[in-house]
RNA sequence: UGGGCCGUCGCCAAGUUGGUUAAGGCACUGGGUUUUGAUCCCAGCAUACCUAGGUUCGAAUCCUAGCGGCCCAGCCA
């Protein structure tokens, strides 16, 4: 367990869900003595997004609970690397450092379906022995025209009789590779008949010539997910193989194959056995590949690890955190049932933790100059700021007050509306951590454009002096001082859909429209612009996280974030219970 | 319309061997603290468990019949 997992596993109380209760009553029954095995088992073949954290908090953080109980417990990182024309080593490693972004080590628990390929293949030949799988020799057209529909039984391939001698030959041949691609496949005989498609004589091996990421040319057949999962589960003594609820379907051939193999003595009992919860649904996001994938081969993002995307490589460029992302997996839980959860929630546990480990500093994000016209000309008075307000020992830093100063843009209004309690002309604010000054004017450009404000000071008030409490002002803005402030490229994020349902029935579809999720992107999701930020800032590492007071939460970018020029991402907001209005 | 899964507060989600007033979180509302309209603290928030019947002293939990949603016809995973 690195620091990271240390620290998440002990955010949250554990709540009771239905796997608990299950692996509960196997631990009570002594089903698999003292372990619980999970795996997480991506196909390298694209990137982890969010729902992956959603299973790899469940996978890894069910076998770091329950260690303290069962001592063997434990869970493999597998790589199911059973289609060759998918698959890439690029993601391979890219899975790999998400996992332990988010807290997991793997090293020494990293497996690949593909180094199972040899057992795989024999427990293959034993189901042949056994009469239980057979070369079929209908070509794909063929294949789907006996498979039946969902009302109608499938019928029985011509080629389903032939002899174990003939299957065994046949097999073997296709391993030696004098088959063309689709010539034959390797089929389980269970049932054409069966309600259940799954179970109508699945295909067992298909025959690839092509080069696999890891076993290159040494295979031209290659397993398929049903018959590969189960047995390297087997393999690797998983216990529980957990999935989502659109494998339900497949659990019977699931533990056909396995009951099978352990009958034909290649495994012993107990067997691994299948569980299903559903997958995280999103509001705002796509979570789907084929989506992910058009978004970036298409163009409308930068890339896999654009802060826009929901992926893991987008989330931790974004300043999205692994304990923010482990209160994510805890909050929404566990279940059967389709959910739906508000992007909202995902916000909120980064805040949560943002809040908590987040030092501040100050950034104005669109400057506005405000000129006091009662401060010497060139004073510079020393103002110190706490590094966290819940934290005194994390110490304070100093911000220097001077003539020219720029604040928000936003807290400046000529007309003010109701209820806005920031800087007006004749009225007062605090300069947070300085002084209380008052509005005294203002310029405007051709276009009436607010160009810069004017405004005195009230020397008798400076935050932290005796006496200076106990004058009272609402408004509270920050401030910087120009001449002491660095110039930074602020990018700002916001959700990449402006529909909840990206692709979603909308109001006025006629009935058999379907919208193309990419006309839901939200134009304005990442918009630049730059803002000033205290002169040290340039100076912080990479991947820093700030709350820029009374603005957010921003990260210096993990890749272009320099010295010489700093660059921040806004992770997500604050809380606004005022623009909400 | 074959098979499978699901349906508890706006969003999640405990509870499901039937037994006091249906956990908890988020959101929301009200109040307090506060030099972030942030944070933090306190309080409120389902006579109700998809619907309708039934069994029972007693049901979200059992039975029956409906309704609604999701998944499955790749030599993908």
């Amino acid at each position: 367990m690195t620091d990271q997992a240390a620290e998440t596993a002990t955010t949250n109380p554990v709540v009771s869900n239905f796997i608990r209760s299950r692996i509960d009553e196997d631990c009570a029954h002594k089903t698999y003595g003292r372990k619980v095995a999970t795996r997480f088992p991506p196909e390298p073949n694209g990137f982890l997004h969010f729902g992956h954290a959603k299973s790899i908090f469940l996978n890894f953080g069910l076998a770091q609970d329950y260690l303290a109980q069962c001592p063997q417990s434990l869970c493999n990182l597998r790589f199911d690397d059973t289609n060759p024309t998918k698959e890439e080593t690029e993601y391979v490693d890219a899975i790999r450092e998400d996992v332990a972004w988010l807290g997991f080590d793997t090293s020494g628990r990293e497996y690949y379906a593909s180094d199972y390929f040899e057992r795989l293949y024999q427990c293959a030949e034993q189901l042949v022995h056994a009469g239980l799988a057979y070369v079929d020799s209908q070509d794909s057209e063929s294949l789907r025209a006996t498979r039946g529909t969902l009302t109608e039984p499938g019928t029985n391939s011509p080629y389903r009789a032939r002899s174990i001698e003939e299957n065994l030959d046949l097999f073997r041949r296709m391993r030696a590779g004098e088959f063309a691609d689709g010539a034959h496949i390797l089929r389980a005989k269970i049932d054409m008949a069966a309600p259940n498609m799954n179970l109508r004589d699945p295909a067992i091996y298909r025959i690839r010539h092509a080069h696999h990421h890891r076993t290159g040319d040494a295979w031209c057949i290659y397993p398929m997910y049903d018959f590969a999962h189960c047995v390297s589960d087997a393999i690797e003594g998983i216990t529980h193989s957990l999935c989502t609820l659109e494998f339900t379907d497949h659990r019977p051939l699931y533990e056909w194959f396995l009951d099978r193999l352990a009958e034909l003595g290649a495994f012993n009992r107990p067997l691994p056995q299948q569980i299903e919860f559903s997958r995280l649904n999103l509001t705002y996001v796509v979570l789907s590949k084929r989506k992910l994938i058009q978004l970036v081969n298409d163009g409308h993002v930068d890339g896999w690890n654009d802060p826009r995307l929901p992926t893991l490589k987008g989330a931790r460029r974004r300043g999205f955190t692994p304990t923010g992302f482990k209160l994510f997996a805890d909050r929404i839980g566990i279940s059967k049932s389709d959910s739906l959860i508000d992007y909202q929630v995902l916000e909120d546990c980064m805040r949560e933790d943002l809040n908590e480990r987040a030092e501040r500093r100050v950034a104005v994000l669109n400057p506005l100059k405000l000129v006091l016209t009662n401060f010497p000309e060139n004073h510079i008075e020393p103002c110190f700021a706490p590094n966290h307000p819940h934290h005194a020992e994390l110490g304070k830093r100093e911000i220097p007050l001077s003539r020219e100063l720029w604040i928000e843009r936003e807290d400046f209004m000529i007309e003010p509306t109701k209820g806005f309690f920031r800087l007006t002309p004749g009225k007062e604010v605090r300069l947070r951590y300085g002084y209380i000054i008052k509005c005294t004017g203002f310029d405007r450009d051709e276009s009436g454009q607010v160009t810069q404000v004017y405004g005195e000071y009230d020397a008798d008030t400076k935050s932290g002096t005796p006496g200076s409490e106990t004058r009272k002002v609402k408004g509270n803005i920050h401030w910087l001082s120009c001449a002491h402030s660095v110039p930074a490229e602020i990018r700002f994020y916001d959700r990449l859909f402006r529909t909840a349902a990206p692709g979603g029935r909308q109001e006025g579809d006629a009935p058999d429209f379907e919208r193309d999720f990419l006309t839901d992107i939200n134009p304005n999701a990442k918009q630049i612009q730059v803002g000033r930020v205290e002169q040290a800032l340039a100076h912080c590492p990479a991947e820093s996280c700030y709350q820029f007071e009374r603005n957010g939460y921003f990260v210096a970018d993990q890749f272009d974030h320099t010295p010489g020029k700093p660059i921040f991402n806004r992770t997500v907001t604050l809380r606004d219970s005022w623009s909400k209005n």
